[in-house]
Formats: structure tokens, sequence, C-alpha cells
DNA sequence: GAAAACAGCACTAAAATAGTCCCACATTTC
DNA sequence: GAAATGTGGGACTATTTTAGTGCTGTTTTC
């Protein structure tokens, strides 16, 4: 239920790699032999990090990326949007949407809800809280993400 | 992200449609033309939530669906485990799995958190806040699910 | 015993995701 | 300024997941 992508744990994973050692500059080639991810799919995950503000790269010789601000300011939420899009709405979530059953359905809203409650969780837990570092401060409630077939995987 | 899938929208929806009229017994022909989903699909839905005992079913001549409990103590995590399986977690969730990559990560844990603290928020809300009936309830806090594709396609 | 309606299973098809590759651009070093 | 190193972006392929359909069996009522 409610999964989140392979892609999203890799972030994870790669995330807590360079909180771990916010001031060094790390080449995508590092990582992936750090994180035993493929060195491409690295490359492409933290593109799209790059894209969306949580890391910063350089170019060139000895270039490589790093987190673009402390780990307890980026948040799950931030990190989901930048693997799993923009998270428009694409349904009866949107503003001038109509369902093509509106009268007996009456459901859609109350999904809307739903959906906010637990990005409000994501955006209080920080990548520092994932990556294990500031010890202290699991103080926020949490629940059952299906992480299939990633990184994770049992052996 | 987190989206929910097509088959859990038209459960919500059939199971509102049940629970506007929680006396009678409704087949699924009749589901199927109020709700404006295929005849077929709907009879596997209600399958599946027949199995996890979300609705009751009647055999033979004049049979039928029903709930099999007021909407107001069926949750939205009962729904989406129905649907999208008994949510055993497949990854680092599970008792005694290990990962590959155990010194670097150190994220695993987190996740389980939150998830267990989203699938709170989930059972909090109701089949009966879903549905929109009982009005003054929406109490529960809220956010972001993509629903595509789905029932509530915008048209 | 015939008709209506659910139960279960297996199969097909479509879509989303994951992963790979290639080439262009930017820096730095020599 | 040329070469080496490394990111940036896009396109393409393959795999996995999900959605949907059809068939056969079972139960109940009339």
């Amino acid at each position: 239920m409610l999964r989140i992508s392979k892609l999203t744990d890799y972030a994870t994973v790669i995330l807590g790699l360079l909180a771990a050692d916010p001031d060094r500059q790390q080449t995508a080639a590092e990582i992936a032999e750090h994180t035993q991810v493929a060195a491409p799919t690295v490359s492409k995950v933290l593109k799209q990090l790059q894209r969306s503000q949580l890391v910063t790269s350089s170019r060139g010789l000895h270039g490589g990326y790093r987190l673009a601000r402390p780990a307890r300011e980026i948040s799950a939420a931030a990190i989901l949007d930048a693997l799993e899009g923009p998270v428009a709405l694409t349904a009866c979530s949107g503003e001038h949407s109509h369902c093509d059953i509106e009268g007996t359905c009456s459901v859609g809203g109350a999904w809307q809800r739903v959906n906010r409650a637990i990005r409000q969780s994501l955006q209080e837990v920080t990548l520092a809280d994932l990556a294990g570092l500031d010890a202290g401060s699991t103080h926020f409630a949490v629940f059952d993400v299906k992480l299939r077939n990633g990184l994770h995987e049992a052996r």
C-alpha cells in the first residue's frame, strides 16, 4: 500500500550518504560505489535532486555533488516531490475538475484531506531523521510504506 | 507521489454507494450501473472486499452485496489493505531482514516510523468521512494522494 | 431443475517504472 | 589551449505492475 518508488528509496540512501559528510564533495561514481546502486542510476537520481535544489553540483575536474542545505532542512516531502514529480493532483483534486459521476460519488474531497494530512507528516520528517543523525528527535508520528524490490530488499 | 491505485479508488466509490443505503442489498450489476464502473471490474473489486470482510454477500437469486458493518467502523486503512494486499512490508521492515548495505544505509528504520504515522492517519478516517456522511466529523488531518487516470479523472 | 447471482482463477493487454546509453557542455590542469 | 574529468540532458529499452476480461463452478430461490 502507498508504496514509494525504488528511485525514491535510492534517493534517501544517497542523500543519507551525503548528509553523513556534508563538507566533502562526492562524485557520482564514489556514491555509486558506497551505496551499491548502479552508477547510471545514481547519476539519474542525482540529476533529479539537483533540479529540485536538494543538492548542488559542480562540474569539471574535481566536480561532484553535495547537499544544498543542512540535512535538518530537507524534508521527506521535498524528497518525494523531487523524485515523484510535482504532485499535481491529476484528478478530482484539481481546481476546476469534474467527475463523471459527481452525483453518486461524493468521495472526492475527502481524499484530498487525507492527502494533506499525510503530506504534513512527511514535512515534519527531515533527512536528518531519516539518516539517523540527530538521534533524539524522533517525535514525529509514523506508518507503513511498502518498499518493495528496493535497496532494502531482504536477502 | 504516494499514489493509490485505480481499483482502490473504485472501491471507495462502491463502498460509498453501499454506505448511502446500508439496509438494501445491491447486485454487482446495479452497482456497476450507478457508479459507471465496468461490471466485471465491479465484481472483481467486490470479491476482494468480500474476502477482507468489508462487505457481506449472499448468493443465489436475489443475492447481492451490502456493507459488513457501519460505514463509521470501516477505516480508510482497511480499504487500502483490502485492495493493495496485506501490506506486509517487503523490505527492511520485516522482522529479520537485512540490507545489502546495512553499514552505509541507516535509513531503513525511519521509513517504518513514517509509515506507521501515515497508517495511523488512515485509520482515523472512516468510510463515513470519505462518503461525506456524518458531516461534522472531519477532524482528521489530511494530505495529497495522486489519483491518476481514475474515476475521478477531470473531463 | 432452471435461472440468477456470487466465487475463484487464469489470462491478456496496457501503462508506469526502472534502468541504460550516448553525446553535449563545463571546469580544471598541464 | 588542449586534454582529462565530471556533470547535464535526453532518448530509448526492458521489466514490472496494474487493470481489465472471460470462463467455469457453486449456491440459492422459485
